[in-house]
RNA sequence: CCCGCCUUAGCUCAAUUGGCAGAGCAUCGGACUGUAGAUCCGGGGGUUGCUGGUUCAAGUCCGGCAGGCGGGACCA
């Protein structure tokens, strides 16, 4: 693959890479690093793959992968005890590894490396660099909602700049509502002498009930190893406007999962709505746009299709991880 | 450390003098749309923060504890 091919690649379905010319300089050094982190999570939603499968992309740009489970993060949101947090996060691994990403990914526990001496004087020394405001800031959407805001909050985005330096990585991907937090390491890594990673920020995938932002805490995602009556269950009751595809959870689906392996995609309608039809995603957008395919005949069709695209996800849980969560 | 106020359904809040714990929103189901939503109809949902006491009877009165909010004090 050539500079080019791999930068094609990796911004494919990104919505920005800060900044493109570092990422170049990236890809010509010798074995770079991607990270990402994750807080462990009950459920693996199609919102966590959409960034896994970025990471794969990455991984075959040339990139080291190395996926950090964010224990301590996600004590720090809230989100229960250490012990449990770490027991989830070796179901999580299996989850990121039935999406396809191969074996020689890293995957880092964040309490392994996040209370030594040098990480947390680092995360003393961005302590005092950082407002109050702002570090509350780049937390915005990443906070659990509560009106009692508590201190964990100002310090989890502190340790995730360090995590950067100290997981020693190239490149950093995540969300779009990780990228408050992307530009204060940006601004405050050279701040301490460090070298703040290229960022690059994949677009959030809207809930099925229509809402801003899939996630396991509104229960409104559908899950990597939902099985096919679920994922056809929830796709039907989804939120899905005629003619609209801004915020339209189903045609994200539709762009993001369906035609990451196909050009076109066949789409099974009776005779009297139109009979089949065989679209890019070009195509797709438009028919849709001017209410040339009904809502019902879409949803059946990412029904069909991402029950097959998650089919090897259920095969590698049902094989590596039987007990599921 | 001291004082005051607050804690009721997933959320926001009602409940008379101590007398069968309710509403709105959310959720779920049905109707209507060739989807969802919207709309109409219907259902479920509770250890009233925990704990001890008074009483025939406690969400309500009294004590203790926990959490939250506000203030005061301490500041050599």
């Amino acid at each position: 693959m050539d500079l080019e091919a791999k930068m094609e690649l990796i911004s494919k379905g990104t919505m920005e890479i800060i900044s493109p010319e570092e990422l170049e300089k990236k890809l010509n050094k010798a074995n770079p690093v991607a990270y990402i982190g994750y807080e462990p999570s009950g459920k693996i939603h199609l919102g966590h793959a959409i960034t896994i499968l970025k990471m794969i992309d990455l991984q075959k740009a040339g990139f080291q992968i190395k996926i950090l489970l964010a224990d301590y993060h996600a004590f720090l949101n809230a989100k229960g005890s250490l012990e449990n947090i770490k027991k989830i996060s070796e179901y999580n691994k299996h989850c990121f590894l039935s999406l396809g990403l191969s074996n020689d990914a890293q995957f880092i526990l964040g309490s392994d490396f996040q209370t030594k001496e040098e990480y947390t004087t680092q995360v003393y020394q961005l302590a005092t660099l950082t407002t109050l405001v702002r570090a509350k800031r780049s937390m915005a959407q990443i906070t659990r909602e509560s009106e009692h805001h508590k201190v964990a909050e100002v310090i989890y985005p502190l340790m995730q700049v360090v995590d950067m330096i100290s997981l020693k990585v190239d490149l950093s991907l995540g969300g779009l509502e990780q990228r408050k937090i992307h530009m204060l390491a940006r601004e405050n890594l050279p701040r301490i002498n460090e070298e703040a990673p290229v960022c690059i920020h994949t677009p959030l995938l809207h809930g099925i009930d229509g809402g801003e932002k899939m996630s396991t805490s509104k229960g409104n995602f559908i899950a990597i190893d939902d099985i096919p009556l679920e994922i056809k269950e929830k796709i039907k009751k989804s939120y899905c406007p005629a003619g609209i595809i801004e915020g339209n959870p189903i045609m994200e689906i539709a762009h993001h999962f369906l035609f990451r392996e196909n050009e076109k995609i066949l789409i099974k309608r009776p005779e009297k709505f139109g009979g089949d039809l065989e679209l890019s995603y070009l195509e797709l957008r438009k028919l849709y746009q001017n209410k040339e395919l009904h809502p019902l005949d879409l949803k059946n069709t990412v029904t069909e299709y991402l029950i097959e695209f998650l089919e090897p996800v259920r095969a590698y849980m049902e094989k590596n991880y039987p007990q599921g969560m």
